[in-house]
Order: structure tokens, then C-alpha cells, then sequence
RNA sequence: GGGGGAAUGUCCCGAGCGGCAAAGGGGGCGGACUGUAAAUCCGCUGCGUAAGCUUCGCAGGUUCGAGUCCUGCUUCCCCCA
């Protein structure tokens, strides 16, 4: 495993970063010889990356680690545009102020991972709307646009498998891939960038950019894959009960973010370890020993550590007591995800359905109608069969609140005001 | 420009003689079993307390009645030019 000369790769080789890498012998020897920078671009499709991005931050997080200089690239130009790789249909075009927003959210995340600044190993962000925009139509075509051609283009995957479901692909996502290798270059002529890091699903996108940066610059560029992510039994990494497993703590609570790490499967604790931890590895592998119920030590660790990361380390401190209590002694906690609710309403007894729907746990009476009639509702750990049963002040336990739960896991305390 | 085909349950795929709230999957959620795991089994998966209401690309029409037939439109795919 330990085969590299550079810590760099020798840290995402033992830890299962890499997928796949142009020139990995070249690449070290760079690494070994002094700092590298390395980028990893980002589109502002939503205002919030997720977990499906984490193992792209704790790349550049290594990267850091081991001596070298990250660049977080902002597509706000790429964006524009849009990304058609292995989607099956175009999304739907966001506004600039959209896109402008979404950066704003985004960009908040890598504060947690990376240090900002002037030194030589302090990380850089950057926003490719600021050369891509520039461009005029004609001077794009001529500058660029001689360096590559239809027939290679449509050798990659990512355009071959739409066309051959044949779904449509505009002009316009077609170009994506030459605005993706552009960035390249432009870091490199300007920051002397040499690495380019993303998903498997990005492996054509970068090896454009690092085949565009050798030929217009005449400069080492390397490109280097993270492996396509799935939880042991199948299942795309990064969904949860509410959605998209959210690192911004407005959009998925640091309670809920350390509950995903908590519910990992067995089998994926020691990958999840080391990829989204950092851990060392001497503790990954004692802790991934751990057999039967004794694992799930270990998955509250892992859990710890990467709310740490993310959220810091008083919120993954309360998480963890949060849970504690909620699960392994029954005892309310006040962190517990609270609702508020006018007092007068309790007052008058309002419906079952009716209250989870109010505070989120359900989208609609008849939904949390059925959900009763199943079992999957609880007032205070009592299941109620009816939805239609009147919830009122006389449920409010010593704590002056009322626990409603939706299965096990998922649980708000309702409080009258 | 001509010809042929497609669009279905606000997650996806996908059946659908003129009587359909619409087969079947997947996914998701809940229950049982467990260890807040996996596997397995069971249930739920348009809105409404209910009467009922609203769904099958869009707009009209035929019909007691239309996802299903007719007309126009939109979008997409394929073939010919």
C-alpha cells in the first residue's frame, strides 16, 4: 500500500481515495519534491454541497495536510452552463442570482475543512465566472476550440451514454467539457496548478483539462479520480429520511448529520473511517475489528469524527449526548429538534395528522393517518393507532413538552408558546 | 420539408379492451426481528374525517362515461430529403 513517495499519495492510497490517476509515478515524484497545488471544482447547483461531496473536500483536506496547496474552484461560469455528465436530461437552467446565492451557501463549508490565506499551503478559492464570462464567442472557438474534436469528444462516456439512450443533448452541455479543461489551464497559467482532483464520473472532464493544460502551456498536469461511492448494500451514499444528507447545519441539523454516520451499515464503517474521518489508521483498523454489537462503538466514533469535521466539536458533543439519551437511556434531551406550537391549539386539542403534518414529520393528514394506523406514530413512546385522536396540554410531560415520534428515529418535541 | 413513433400516478421505470384512483417493479416510509446495522417477512406510498375532489404532455371535441377514440398544439426520438 505504502508504495508512494509523497505523503500526499501515500495518505489517499492507504485511505481508498483513489479511483483512477493519469500519471500516478509522475505525480508523486512532484508530490516528494516539494509542495504541489491541486483544485477541485464545485457547480453551485443548490446552496448547500452534501454528503456525495465530502469525499472531494477531504481531498483537498489531505491535500493541505500533507504539505500542499488546495484551490476550491466556484463554477459560477460553469454553472451557467450547466454539467450533462451521465445525466439523462438537461436541468433546468438556475438564474445568476440563483447561482450567485448557491456559491454563498457553499462556500461557507470549506472554512470547517481548509485554511484560507496568503501562505504557501494556505487554500484559495477562486470563481470561474471570472475568466470564463470574459470570453467572446469567436476568440473561445479559436483559442480553444482547435484543440479538440468532435470525434474524440464523442468518445466519452459521459456524452456517448446520452446519446446512445437517446436523450437529447444541446449544444450548449456539450460545451461544458471544453469550459471545464479551460479552468484548468487558467490555474495553472496562474497559480501554477498542477492537479486536478474529482469524482470517477469527472475522470473525462479532467483528462480534457489536463491534455488542454500540457498542450497550450507545456506543463506537467495531472488528473486523479475519487472512486464512484455506494454503502455496502448498494445504495447511493448521501440520501436520508428528509432528502440529501446536507453539510450546512441550516439545511440538515449537526443532530441529524451525526445520526446518518450513527446508522452506517456494519460492513462500510471502516471505508466510511477512512474516508471521511480523519482518523489514523491504527485506530480505523481496531475499531473496524469490532464485532457484533460492539461495532457500534465504533460507528459513534465515526460519527463524532465526522461531525467534527463538518460542524466542529461542540456540535458533534451535543449530538452525541443528544442521542445518548434519546436512545440508550429514554431520557428527553432539550437538544432534540424543537417545534413550536401556539399554546391555544394545544389547548383546544388539535388532531394527531394534523400536528405532524404542522411540524414536519408528515406532508399530509392521510399520510400520517395511515403511518398511525401502522404503528409508526408515538406520543410520549406511546403508539397511537388514530390519527384522528386529539393531541392537547394534557400530553405535555414534566418537561412541559410533548415527544412525538415518527418510527424510532426520528423524533421533535413540541412545545406550546 | 416528408413519413413513423413517444409523453402515464408531481422519485424513477413501466402495464393499461371506452367504466380506473389506474397492474407490476424499483426507491422511499412504517411495523416485526435486532445492535439506532444488514438480511428476511408484513404493511403503506394522490388530497380530504367524510360525502367527495383532483391526476395520465397542453387545449378542445365525440360519448351517459376517456389515460384509452377524434382534432389542434408543445416537446422528444427514429427514418427519408
Amino acid at each position: 500500500m505504502t508504495s508512494f513517495k509523497s505523503d500526499f499519495l501515500n495518505v489517499l492510497s492507504e485511505r481508498g481515495f483513489i479511483h483512477q490517476c493519469t500519471d500516478a509515478e509522475a505525480l508523486d515524484t512532484l508530490a516528494s519534491a516539494g509542495p504541489i497545488t491541486g483544485y477541485i471544482g464545485y457547480d453551485a447547483t443548490a446552496s448547500s454541497l452534501h454528503a456525495g461531496h465530502l469525499v472531494q473536500i477531504m481531498l483537498l483536506y489531505w491535500l493541505q495536510k500533507t504539505g500542499n496547496k488546495p484551490i476550491v474552484l466556484m463554477g459560477g461560469g460553469t454553472t451557467k452552463v450547466g454539467d450533462p455528465t451521465f445525466k439523462d436530461t438537461q436541468r433546468p437552467l438556475l438564474t445568476d442570482e440563483q447561482i450567485q446565492s448557491n456559491m454563498n451557501g457553499i462556500k461557507s463549508v470549506f472554512n470547517s475543512f481548509l485554511t484560507f490565506g496568503d501562505g504557501a499551503t494556505d487554500a484559495l478559492m477562486v470563481n470561474n465566472d471570472d475568466w470564463l464570462s470574459g470570453f467572446g464567442y469567436i476568440e473561445f472557438l479559436r483559442t480553444f476550440g482547435t484543440h479538440f474534436t468532435i470525434n474524440r469528444m464523442l468518445t466519452f462516456d459521459s456524452v456517448k451514454l446520452r446519446l446512445e439512450r437517446e436523450q437529447p443533448m444541446t449544444f450548449l452541455e456539450f460545451n461544458y467539457m471544453l469550459m471545464q479543461a479551460v479552468d484548468f489551464r487558467e490555474l495553472n497559467s496562474t497559480y501554477n496548478c498542477v492537479l486536478q482532483m474529482g469524482g470517477s464520473d469527472q475522470w473525462g472532464n479532467i483528462v480534457n483539462g489536463v491534455e488542454l493544460t500540457r498542450r497550450l502551456n507545456q506543463k506537467a498536469a495531472f488528473g486523479l479520480t475519487t472512486p464512484l461511492l455506494t454503502t455496502a448494500s448498494g445504495a447511493k451514499m448521501g440520501k436520508t429520511v428528509g432528502g440529501a444528507v446536507w453539510l450546512n447545519a441550516d439545511a440538515l441539523s449537526p443532530y441529524d448529520y451525526w445520526q446518518y454516520w450513527r446508522n452506517t451499515e456494519d460492513a462500510d464503517v471502516g471505508k466510511f473511517m477512512r474516508l471521511f474521518t480523519d482518523l489514523p489508521m491504527d485506530e480505523i483498523r481496531r475499531l473496524e475489528a469490532l464485532q457484533g454489537a460492539e461495532i457500534n462503538e465504533a460507528k459513534k466514533i465515526l460519527a463524532d469524527a465526522a461531525t467534527r469535521l463538518v460542524h466542529g466539536e461542540a456540535a458533534a458533543a451535543t449530538a452525541r449526548d443528544t442521542a445518548q439519551k434519546a436512545f440508550e437511556q429514554g431520557v428527553l434531551s432539550a437538544d432534540l429538534p424543537t417545534v413550536e406550537v401556539a399554546r391555544a391549539e394545544l389547548e383546544a386539542g388539535i388532531m394527531l395528522a394534523a400536528l405532524t403534518t404542522k411540524i414536519g414529520l408528515t406532508q399530509s393528514n392521510g399520510e400520517a393517518r395511515r403511518l398511525a394506523q401502522g404503528g409508526g406514530l408515538r406520543v410520549n413512546d406511546t403508539a397511537i393507532t388514530d390519527g384522528n385522536q386529539a393531541v392537547t396540554l394534557a400530553d405535555l410531560n414534566a418537561d412541559g413538552v410533548i415527544k412525538v415520534a415518527q418510527g424510532k428515529k426520528k423524533i421533535v418535541l413540541v412545545k406550546p408558546v
